[in-house]
DNA sequence: GGGGGCTATGGGGGG
DNA sequence: CATAGCCCCC
C-alpha cells in the first residue's frame, strides 16, 4: 500500500483513515452526524483512483444528485478531472442511465418515459374508475403506496395474489381488489413504455437478475468497487440490486456501505434499517468502522442529541462525542400562535446576525411539513431577510411546465398514455372526456396504447376530425424531432404550434403572467442544456437529444439545485435537511400532532422514526439551536391547539438554557381547558370575538385608513394604514399580544363601524 | 358532447 | 385552503 505521499490522508483521524485505506472486501462505516462521513467517502474514492482503480470502475450511490456532484468536485481536487468519470449519483439516476442503454433487452423502449408520482396516481385513478370502485375507499395515494411497497419488496402482481399478508391487509382496509389494480397498473405502464420511480430500481434488478445477453457480467466486471451512502435509507430492493452487482463467483466483495441507523428517516418510502443488520449477516468477514467523533456541533447540542436518541429502543451501539466546548445552550421558545412563531423567529434571526455576525447562509429554519413555511416566508420578507425554500413544489411540478413536458414526452414516446391524457385537450381543442373514454376502452380491449388506438376508434364526425388533427400535429412534431432539431428548438416550436404560449398569453392575471414566465424559464433551461459545452458526464458526452433532456430533468429534485450565490436563509423540511449543516438552526413547530406527526402517533415504531427525524434536525446545528413551539396554529384550515412535543421533555435539562417564560395571558382570553380533548374536537368558536349573527362585512374597497372596523376573529380595531398592495395594518383593541395585524383587503372580512 | 362554474372533500415526508 | 368531481348550460 502506497500511503506515503497521499497528503489527503493527513486530513483524517485514525479511524477515518483506516476506513479509507482499506480498499478490499466488505466494509461498513457507521457514521454519526458530523463525523466526517462525506470526507471519508470522497477520500476513499480518491484513494481508490490513486492506487490504480479506473474511475469508471467505481460505483458510488448517493442520496441526492447534489451530494454526488459535490463529492465528484471534491474528488477532482485530489485526483484531477478523471474524477468526472466516477459513476456517482443516486440509485434512480444511475439506473435510469443504464436502462437508457439496456431497457430494450427486457421489453422496454430505450426511450422509456419516467412516470412521476402524479402520473402514477392519475393512472391509478383511471383504473379505479374503470373498475367501478369507490374512489374514496380506493384512495389513489394509498394504492400507489401499496404498489410502491410491493415493488420495493420484490412482490410481483403474481406473488401479491398469493401473499396472505398482503391480501389480508387490503381486506382490513376495505380494498380487497388492490391486487387487481396493481396488476393492471403494471400492464399499463408496460404498454405505455413507462417506468415509475420504483421501476427504475425494479427493472434494473430484473435486468441483472434475468441477465439477458450476459449483461450482468458486463456490469459486474465494470464496477470493481461499489460504495453506498446513507445505507440506512435504502430499501430491500436496493439492497438486492447491490448484491447483484457485488455477489458472483470469485467476487472480492468490494462493497462499502456508509450509514447511521439513528438517522433512518425514510421508512415511509420502504427504507429499512434491517438492511444494515442484514449486511452484517450477509458479509460476516466485513470490517466495521465507527465514526463517533462529531466535528460539527457544540457539546450541548451533541449531549442533547444523545439524550433524545437514547429514548429509542433498538440501535447500533455507539457514543457520539465532541471536543468542542459547549457555549450557548439550546433555546426553547414558546409562542402563542403560528404567526407569532414566524415573527419571533425572524426577530431572533436578526438578533443573532447582529450579535454573532452571522450571514444568512449560516441559518436554517427546519419544519416538519412544507405547509409550515408560509409564515416564516412572510415575516422574513417583512424584515427584508433574503431566504430560499428548498423542497416543496418543485419547478418541474408546476402545471404549465408539466404541460409542455407532456408534449415533449408524447413526441418522444407516443405510447405515453399519461402524457397524452394530459394534453390531448389542452389547450382546449374539443376533445373531451367522452372521446377519451372511448379511446381508453378500445385501448384496453386491444391491450395497446391510446396513441395506437386512435386510428381504430369510432367517433362522431366532428370528434374524429378533431382527433385526427391532434394526431397529425404530434406526428409533425415527431417528424421535426427526427429531422434532428435539438430539444430546445423543438420545444419552442411545440409551445407555439400546440398553442401553449397563446393559451398563457390569453390569461392576463398575475398568475397567468407568472406561468408564462415559468414556461420561458423552462425553455431557457433547455437552451442551456443544448448550448452547454462543459462535459460533466463523460459516459454520454453532450447528448442534446430530447431523450437525454427529459431524462436529465425527470429525476431532478429541488434539493439538487446549486447553492445560490446570494446570501439566503435556508427553509426546508426536516427530511430535506439531511446531510447539511448550519451555524444556527431553528427547529420550529415542536408540537404533538405535528412533530411527531399525527400520522405516526398510533405506532411506537413510527414514533421512533419521528424521534430520529428530530435527531437529524437538531444535529444540523453547529453552534446555535433554537426550538420553537406554538400554543395554537392554523392546521387544515382550522385553528388547532397542540400540546408541546413529547420530544422537548427528552432534551436533557442541562443542555437547555432558557425556556422563555410562558405568557400567562392567552390571546383569546381563555385558559386552556382542553385537557384530554383532542384537537379535532375544537371549534373555531374559540377564536371568534364577534357573534357571527351581528357581523356584516362591508365591501373591502370602502375601507380607508383611520376607520374603526370590526373583524370576526380579532374584534374591533382601527385601520392605521393601507399600503400599495392593499394590505391594511389594523390595531385591534382586544388583542393583547401583537395587536397590530396586517390584513389583505382582497380577502378581508371587515365591517365598518365609523 | 363539451365547457365553465360551484360544492365537497381531504390535507406527510420524497426519488 | 386547494383540487376534484358534479351539475348545468351552451
Amino acid at each position: 500500500m502506497q500511503e506515503v505521499g497521499h497528503s489527503y490522508l493527513d486530513e483524517l483521524n485514525e479511524i477515518q483513515r483506516k476506513a479509507v485505506v482499506q480498499t478490499d472486501g466488505p466494509i461498513m462505516v457507521i457514521a454519526g452526524p458530523g463525523s466526517g462521513k462525506t470526507r471519508v467517502l470522497t477520500y476513499k474514492i480518491a484513494h481508490l483512483i490513486n492506487i490504480g482503480i479506473a474511475p469508471w470502475q467505481i460505483l458510488a450511490l448517493t442520496f441526492t444528485n447534489k451530494a454526488a456532484k459535490e463529492m465528484k468536485a471534491r474528488i477532482e481536487k485530489v485526483v484531477g478531472p478523471s474524477a468526472r468519470r466516477v459513476w456517482a449519483g443516486t440509485f434512480h439516476s444511475l439506473f435510469a442511465r443504464i436502462l437508457r442503454v439496456e431497457a430494450h433487452r427486457i421489453g422496454y423502449p430505450n426511450d422509456f418515459t419516467i412516470y412521476d408520482s402524479d402520473d402514477s396516481k392519475s393512472l391509478i385513478n383511471e383504473l379505479i374508475k374503470s373498475m367501478d370502485l369507490d374512489k374514496k375507499v380506493y384512495n389513489a395515494g394509498a394504492i400507489r403506496a401499496r404498489i410502491s411497497a410491493s415493488k420495493s419488496n420484490l412482490i410481483t402482481p403474481k406473488a401479491y395474489v398469493q401473499n396472505e399478508d398482503m391480501l389480508n391487509y387490503d381486506k382490513m382496509n376495505r380494498r380487497p381488489l388492490t391486487f387487481k389494480i396493481y396488476e393492471k397498473y403494471v400492464a399499463r405502464c408496460k404498454r405505455s413504455g413507462a417506468m415509475d420511480f420504483d421501476d427504475l430500481l425494479l427493472q434494473m434488478f430484473r435486468l441483472l437478475y434475468e441477465n439477458p445477453d450476459g449483461v450482468k457480467d458486463k456490469y459486474q466486471k465494470q464496477f470493481s468497487h461499489v460504495l453506498v451512502d446513507e445505507f440506512q435509507d435504502t430499501n430491500f430492493l436496493q439492497y438486492e440490486i447491490l448484491k447483484q452487482f457485488v455477489n458472483y463467483e470469485g467476487s472480492p466483495h468490494n462493497v462499502c456501505i456508509v450509514g447511521d441507523d439513528a438517522q433512518s428517516i425514510y421508512s415511509f418510502r420502504g427504507a429499512t434499517i434491517e438492511n444494515i443488520l442484514q449486511f452484517e449477516t450477509d458479509y460476516p468477514n466485513l470490517s466495521t468502522f465507527k465514526l463517533e467523533q462529531n466535528y460539527r456541533s457544540s457539546q450541548h447540542i451533541v449531549d442533547a442529541a444523545n439524550g433524545v436518541i437514547g429514548y429509542n429502543r433498538r440501535q447500533i451501539e455507539k457514543k457520539i462525542w465532541t471536543d468542542k466546548p459547549g457555549q450557548d445552550k439550546i433555546k426553547i421558545v414558546k409562542t402563542i400562535s403560528d404567526n407569532e412563531e414566524g415573527r419571533r423567529v425572524a426577530d431572533m434571526i436578526i438578533e443573532q446576525k447582529h450579535r454573532h455576525s452571522l450571514k444568512n447562509t449560516d441559518i436554517a429554519i427546519l419544519y416538519r411539513t412544507n405547509a409550515q413555511s408560509r409564515v416564516f416566508e412572510e415575516f422574513l420578507r417583512r424584515q427584508n431577510i433574503l431566504y430560499r425554500i428548498y423542497g416543496g413544489l418543485s419547478f418541474y411540478q408546476r402545471k404549465e411546465i408539466k404541460d409542455l413536458l407532456a408534449y415533449l414526452r408524447l413526441t418522444l414516446n407516443p405510447n405515453d398514455d399519461e402524457a397524452l391524457k394530459r394534453i390531448v385537450n389542452y389547450p382546449k381543442r374539443g376533445i373531451g372526456a367522452t372521446t377519451v373514454n372511448k379511446l381508453l376502452r378500445i385501448s384496453d380491449d386491444n391491450q395497446v396504447s391510446i396513441w395506437q388506438s386512435i386510428p381504430h376508434v369510432q367517433l362522431s364526425k366532428r370528434a374524429t376530425s378533431l382527433l385526427a388533427e391532434f394526431a397529425a400535429m404530434i406526428a409533425t412534431f415527431r417528424k421535426i424531432m427526427d429531422e434532428g432539431k435539438n430539444a430546445y428548438d423543438l420545444a419552442v416550436t411545440i409551445s407555439k404550434r400546440a398553442g401553449l404560449v397563446s393559451a398563457l398569453k390569453a390569461d392576463n392575471t398575475m398568475e397567468g403572467l407568472g406561468r408564462l414566465e415559468n414556461l420561458n424559464a423552462l425553455l431557457d433551461g433547455m437552451k442551456d442544456f443544448v448550448e452547454n459545452d462543459e462535459v460533466l458526464d463523460e459516459e454520454n458526452p453532450l447528448d442534446k437529444s430530447l431523450s437525454a433532456y427529459l431524462q436529465s430533468i425527470a429525476l431532478i429534485t429541488d434539493m439538487d439545485q446549486d447553492k445560490e450565490e446570494t446570501d439566503v436563509v435556508s427553509l426546508m423540511s426536516t427530511h430535506a435537511c439531511k446531510g447539511l449543516e448550519f451555524k444556527s438552526v431553528f427547529v420550529v413547530g415542536m408540537e404533538e400532532n405535528l412533530f411527531p406527526s399525527y400520522m405516526s402517533l398510533s405506532s411506537p415504531d413510527q414514533i421512533e422514526e419521528e424521534r430520529r427525524l428530530f435527531y437529524v434536525a437538531i444535529t444540523r446545528a453547529e453552534e446555535f439551536l433554537t426550538i420553537t413551539y406554538s400554543n395554537s396554529r392554523y392546521q387544515h384550515g382550522q385553528m388547532r391547539f397542540n400540546d408541546p412535543s413529547r420530544f422537548l421533555e427528552e432534551l436533557p435539562p442541562e443542555t437547555v438554557d432558557s425556556v422563555v417564560p410562558l405568557k400567562q395571558k392567552q390571546e383569546f382570553g381563555q385558559p386552556k381547558i382542553l385537557g384530554n380533548f383532542k384537537p379535532t374536537g375544537l371549534k373555531r368558536l374559540n377564536k371568534v370575538k364577534v357573534d357571527p349573527q351581528n357581523f356584516h362585512p362591508d365591501d373591502s374597497s370602502k375601507i380607508k385608513a383611520g376607520m374603526r372596523v370590526m373583524h370576526l376573529k380579532f374584534g374591533e380595531g382601527k385601520v392605521i394604514d393601507i399600503d400599495e398592495r392593499f394590505v391594511a395594518t389594523i390595531a385591534f383593541d382586544q388583542v393583547t399580544v401583537n395587536p397590530e395585524k396586517r390584513i389583505m383587503l382582497q380577502y378581508a372580512k371587515l365591517q365598518i363601524l365609523e
